[in-house]
Formats: C-alpha cells, structure tokens, sequence
DNA sequence: TCAGATTCTGGCCGATCGGTCAGTACCGTT
DNA sequence: AACGGTACTGACCGATCGGCCAGAATCTGA
C-alpha cells in the first residue's frame, strides 16, 4: 500500500464520518503520520483529493445509466440489481455522497454525482408519473442509500454479511416498484 | 416579523442548504441586512443559533416517542401517521438533521438527534429482528426522511400538496411496514 | 428632559484553513 | 562518486472564521 493509496483511503473515511469541510489536511496528514505538504504533493488540491475518492463511483453509475440508454431501456427489476450492487460495492462513498451532495454542489466532482442522481430519476420517469408513484421511487432508493450511509452511524447491521443485506435489499425494492408497473421497459 | 425571527429562518435556509459550516456568520447578517455582530448579540454562538432552529422539532420527537413510552406501546400504524407528520410539520429542519447529524455529532444538539433516532429504532425493536426486518425499516423511515430531504433538492414535488405527499407516504410505510407484523403493539 | 435599558456596530483578536515555495533527503542509474 | 528525478518537509502567506468589546444609536418610561 502506498502512501497515496493510504492517504486517499484516510481522507475517504475522515470525510465519510466527521465531513468534508471539517476534516482538515493536517489531520489527515497527522493519521497517514506524514506533513500536509506530502498529502497536497500527492494530490494538488483538497478539491482534487475528493474527485479522486468520488470518481471512481461515478464512472461506474454514469456507465449503468449510459448501457441502459443505449439498450433503449431495461427492466426495472434488472436496474434494481445493477444498481444495488453498484451501492455495495461503493458503500463507502455513498454516505459521502448522499450526505454531503447537497453541501457540496459548488465542488465540481460532486454537482456531477447531483446530476446522475438527476439521470436516475429521470430513468423511471419521475416526472410523469403520479405522486404516489414518484414518492415510492424516492422512498426506496433514497431509502436504500441513506440506510446504507446510516447503517454504521447508529451501529446498525455493521457485522451483517453483505450477501445477507443484498438479498434483502432486493427484496424490498422489489415489493415497493416492481408491482406497480409490471411491464419491463 | 422581528430580526430575531429572521435571523432564524435565514439561517435555517442557508444551513439546509449550503451547510452549516459553510455557512458564516458574516453571510447570515449580509442576508438580513445587519452585522455579524448584531447576530451574535440575538444569539449568543452560532451552537445556539442552530439550537435554537432545530430543538423544536426534537423536543416534538421526544414527546411523540415518551407518549408511546408511556402509553406502553402503540400500533405501528398510529406511529407511522404520527412520525409523517412531525417530518411533514417541521420538514425545513428534516434536511438538516439527515444530511449533517452525522458531521456535526460534536454539536450538543446534534448528538441529541442521533440519540432521538435511535430510540425510534429501538420502539421498533430494530436490534432484535431478522435482517430484513431490520433494513425493511431503515429503508421506510430512512427512506421517508431522506425522500422529504432531497424533493427540493432535485426539483421534485415541490409543487405537490402536501395533502397528497401525506397519504402518499402513509400508504408506503404501510405497505413496507405494516405487514410485518400485524399485532398493534 | 433625561436616565437607563435595549439594540446595534466597527474594529479587533487568536486560531485555523488551504495552498505555495525553497530547500532537503532519498532513490536508482551511469 | 556524481547525477537527476522523485518524495517529502518546515516555514510562511493571505484569507476567513467565530467571537469579543467598547461605545454609539435608539427606544422607553418617569
């Protein structure tokens, strides 16, 4: 592990948990036990660190949401488990994410990951269609990440095995959009 | 409308928007048309501006949660009704808690919104049930917050009534909540 | 009219922030 | 041994922050 890998990982964990804005690059230098200087040698700016945390996450999303525009839709219950497993596999960066989007909109990295969101909802048809039915997509998937980027602060299912939470995450996404439109596109 | 009064909802808005440490005292008087200093005389630190905002909806929470303490037990739906509306009445706070309770958990206000949560958690015997138990009511509550959180966000149902949002949301927390356990208490 | 609160302000303070820079230590190569 | 590039550091900078304070302005009741 490289003193970049571990500072990128330091600052993934301290923004996640204490924030963007409180986590100085002193205190990460401090927990890497190097100087500041070496984290902005590393990385040029603060804002840059973040991108490089971010990015990753985002590619993976903007390429879900490009392979199913370009498939000319998809069925929902197939969204749900790409999308499901994209949250697992970057649950680290979805409370940063989720939490802090709405803050940090004026940091470039993160007004992309607004507008993904933004394409996702679209996706569904958010606008068209009734207000129970917009609500019950906000509800499960802002409920699916928020539980995800929740889980660890209340020190819930933090022992759980990630199999054990997929399958009932699918599970409830299932009961809550599948039956109310059963046509796959 | 005194200045103390706007004082408070600038600094609701601005907090729920850009963030509490990113937003400065300097800002909050610039918006109202006054001095830093003057803000600091209507509230004695920025801790107790944001006391002040969001206690509250917390001292509501609290009450809701002793009542049923006391009352040993209530159905889940009565709690349900109950719950959607405290968010739907003090929806301008909902963003703050949801989105930065967890960065500003050294914030004595703050800590007492995590601690609120996870009482609620406990009502619901979240620790003791199985897995899907357990994520099926992070999903819901989670899921209902962070929902009422991002509408404005993204530009969802900003336009809706809240009439229809409130029975909306009550007939999918019924749905995700509800069957799992039919006895009321 | 005038004394006493109440309200409000400009100026200042120490602390902390992200970021820059000159210079040092370490490295493999020739 | 001499070299050039990479990695790293301490010291410093300007900006901004929350907060403090002496005093001015405004209001109120006698």
């Amino acid at each position: 592990m490289t003193l970049h890998d571990d500072l990128r990982d330091i600052a993934l964990h301290e923004f996640a948990s204490a924030g963007y804005a409180a986590t100085s690059l002193q205190r990460i230098a401090d927990l890497a036990g190097t100087s500041k200087a070496s984290v902005l040698y590393h990385f040029e700016s603060k804002e840059r660190l973040l991108a490089e945390i971010v990015s990753p996450a985002l590619d993976d999303l903007e390429q879900l949401i490009g392979s199913i525009a370009d498939a000319g839709g998809i069925g929902r219950a197939d969204f749900v488990e790409r999308f499901v497993d994209l949250l697992l596999q970057h649950r680290q960066v979805v409370p940063l994410v989720i939490n802090q989007g709405a803050t940090l909109d004026d940091v470039p990295v993160m007004h992309r990951a607004t507008e993904l969101m933004r394409r996702v909802a679209e996706l569904f048809r958010l606008a068209s269609g009734s207000t129970l039915e917009k609500l019950r997509f906000g509800v499960a998937f802002g409920g699916v990440a928020y539980t995800l980027a929740a889980a660890e602060r209340l020190g819930l299912n933090g022992e759980i095995p990630i199999d054990e939470v997929r399958s009932a995450l699918l599970e409830i996404l299932h009961d809550l959009l599948v039956p109310a439109d059963f046509r796959t596109a």
